[in-house]
RNA sequence: GCGCCCGUAGCUCAAUUGGAUAGAGCACCAGACUACGGAUCUGGGGGUUAGGAGUUCGAAUCUCUUCGGGCGCGCCA
């Protein structure tokens, strides 16, 4: 039997649709829903059903909804069937229809919800992503937090995913990188150059002043000794150092950022490296590729609309014909000397991945990306056509706030907050939890001292609490020599939970599969998080009742066949709050102390 | 100037992707409390979903438009 309470129930009404009126429109079929009540007047599930298909049937929706009803009202899990409003059919099951929700869950354990829909289509989530020129800070968190519980969420609902992050190793950036740790080198040696005296030195200035250069330009030192710099331990011709201190430099920054995403949790399965992909030859083959295909040519772009960029000139550019993929220009593919742009690396990546079989590629970036989204589209489907897609999501950034006020970020001064200070000061999960509480793109604040809060304004802390409870009611009844165990509390008879409260607390537990499959293919992970919140105080709301009513605690001696239903659906609560927190790669507790 | 994203209670955000009377937390008001873990709970007030027009059985959600904010806009990545 499908765990899945709704998804057995929507199976049900496309039944007795289709004994009313025969085979369905696929169209139509796919409209109809069947969702949670609104409100519990309601019953338990409404569907949109008649509504949907009324028209092409030349019926009116409520004259199809009571046909629909009548059929429903015989099936043994359904009490009653209503017809409300313009055409919905509410549904009120038996209660031991949602009782049965319980066994299933204990019996699925944390595999509850999970889903076939992604049918093991093969899935590539690249997240992070950040260039390897210093630690990661919090603007990265967010992004490598929401690809990597999406990654989670797609795997969860039956898709075979893999983690990936695309080193960009290869541009303007990883040269300044060598400059800088270069000047700390010559620091290591004993030769002090002012900032702004060896800004004038190297081609793109002195960019990266943080002190987390400064082991690097030692262990340079030591490896090296004064090999790398002049007799007079100067300034050397680059060719006699660049590519060495370049290679050590980025190997470091990525031991450091491996060693940063793993204190987060994050352990992508393939790491990308730009250079290499450069030094492969992939990116002229695929140029050539696009230029055999005609969507290539050398052009002059029109100008911006109003006003011009002081340096603007026109110039001709080797163009790749987005527009004909929905872009609003062609884009350039290279510099004014022959070399690649930075947009042509991408497509060859892009292609790379295409040609490793992924039938969807999700690229998680910033939202200052934004305006790349078109052209990297229009580049997929000039090379895949409609085979495959890629879907991006952005994130916006992220302000932190420590008593009210913001944490001021300048990477310039060196002082900015690097995940490992947040990490440090709030703890993984904290910080995993948080950046999961908001849609991602939506601005996001993240209140360091609400964070650590122990109170209901705390997400993190209040589902945390609900687990623990559930944990702690579980530990006290197994003292009581109750049987705790999920095999155990898969078996007891149900009919004792009859409570709202308990109720509620079901049919929310009943939601899981349903949330998770909204939530995957809208590519959504924050969903859980509030599921999980929403979840958590349908418990504690059930816990509370117990305070003042003595006969709706969870462990009552003298009642065992109650206290074993209760627990049963205590364990249920825990099992479903583990297997959110498992996609949100939170690991529950099991006190609070 | 053009493009993309956004605008929901005083504040921070949801809204099952077009569904019923737009919901939570904080703040505010009024109550409850020697506890299966009070690390609180219950109830209440608060909305023209920025404004306007349209699409349809039905709009916070889709279209157009005005206003306001963010991001981007030919050899940065």
């Amino acid at each position: 039997m499908n765990a899945d309470l709704f998804a057995r129930m929507h199976a049900h009404i496309i039944a007795a649709l289709e004994a009313e009126a025969g085979t369905l429109d696929a169209g139509i079929r796919a409209r109809i829903e069947v969702s949670p009540a609104r409100e519990t007047a309601h019953g338990d599930m409404a569907s949109n059903v008649a509504m949907v298909a009324a028209k092409a049937l030349g019926q009116t929706p409520r004259g199809l909804a009571e046909a629909l009803a009548r059929r429903l009202r015989d099936a043994p899990e359904i009490a009653a069937a209503e017809i409300a409003g313009p055409g919905f059919l509410n549904i009120r099951l038996r209660p031991a229809a949602l009782h049965a929700v319980i066994p299933a869950i204990l019996a699925a354990g944390e595999a509850y919800g999970d889903s076939e829909i992604g049918t093991g289509q093969r899935v590539n989530v690249e997240y992070v992503s950040a260039n390897p020129t210093g630690p990661m800070h919090i603007g990265h968190c967010r992004g490598a937090v929401v690809g990597d519980a999406l990654a989670n969420l797609l795997a969860k609902a039956g898709f075979d995913v893999t983690r990936e992050y695309y080193i960009n190793d290869a541009g303007a950036q990883v040269t300044a990188l060598a400059w800088a740790a270069y000047w700390r080198y010559l620091q290591a040696i004993g030769t002090e150059i002012a900032p702004e005296d060896f800004a004038r030195e190297a081609p793109s200035g002195l960019q990266y002043q943080g002190d987390y250069l400064i082991p690097v330009g030692a262990a340079l030192a030591e490896r090296f000794g004064r090999g790398l710099a002049t007799a007079d331990g100067g300034i050397a011709p680059p060719e006699h150092w660049f590519e060495t201190v370049r290679d050590f430099a980025i190997a470091a920054m990525m031991a450091g950022i491996r060693e940063d995403l793993s204190l987060l949790g994050v352990r992508p399965d393939v790491f990308a490296s730009e250079r290499a992909l450069v030094a492969s030859g992939a990116v002229e083959a695929v140029i050539a590729r696009l230029a055999q295909a005609g969507l290539i040519y050398d052009g002059v772009l029109a100008p911006p609309k109003g006003k011009l960029p002081e340096d603007w000139e026109p110039r001709e550019q080797t163009l790749f014909r987005a527009t004909q993929f929905g872009d609003d220009v062609d884009r350039p593919l290279r510099k004014s000397d022959g070399s690649a742009t930075y947009f042509a690396n991408d497509i060859a990546y892009h292609a790379d991945k295409v040609g490793r079989g992924f039938a969807t590629l999700i690229d998680v970036w910033g939202a200052d990306h934004g305006g790349y989204v078109a052209r990297m589209k229009a580049a997929i489907r000039a090379l895949a056509g409609e085979r495959v897609t890629l879907a991006v999501v952005l994130c916006q950034i992220v302000h932190v706030l420590k008593g009210g006020q913001p944490v001021r970020m300048s990477k310039r001064a060196g002082s900015f907050v690097t995940l490992r200070d947040l990490i440090e000061e709030v703890g993984r999960d904290v910080v995993r939890f948080i950046m999961l509480t908001r849609k991602s793109d939506a601005q996001m604040e993240f209140d360091l001292d609400q964070a650590v809060a122990e109170t209901r304004e705390n997400p993190v802390f209040y589902v945390q609490y609900a687990h623990a409870r559930c944990r702690s009611v579980l530990r006290h009844a197994a003292e009581l020599g109750f049987a705790t165990t999920e095999k155990a509390l898969a078996a007891i008879p149900l009919d004792s939970l009859e409570d709202e409260a308990e109720l509620a607390l079901i049919r929310r537990l009943a939601g899981w599969p349903r949330l998770v499959e909204g939530a995957a293919r809208a590519f959504e992970p924050h969903r859980i998080a509030f599921f999980l919140y929403d979840l958590a105080g349908d418990f504690h709301i059930l816990w509370n009742r117990g305070r003042d009513t003595a006969t709706l605690r969870f462990i009552q001696p003298e009642r065992p066949a109650e206290t074993k239903a209760r627990l049963a659906l205590v364990a249920a609560t825990a099992v479903v709050i583990r297997s959110g927190l498992a996609v949100m790669g939170v690991v529950p507790v099991e006190e609070m102390r």
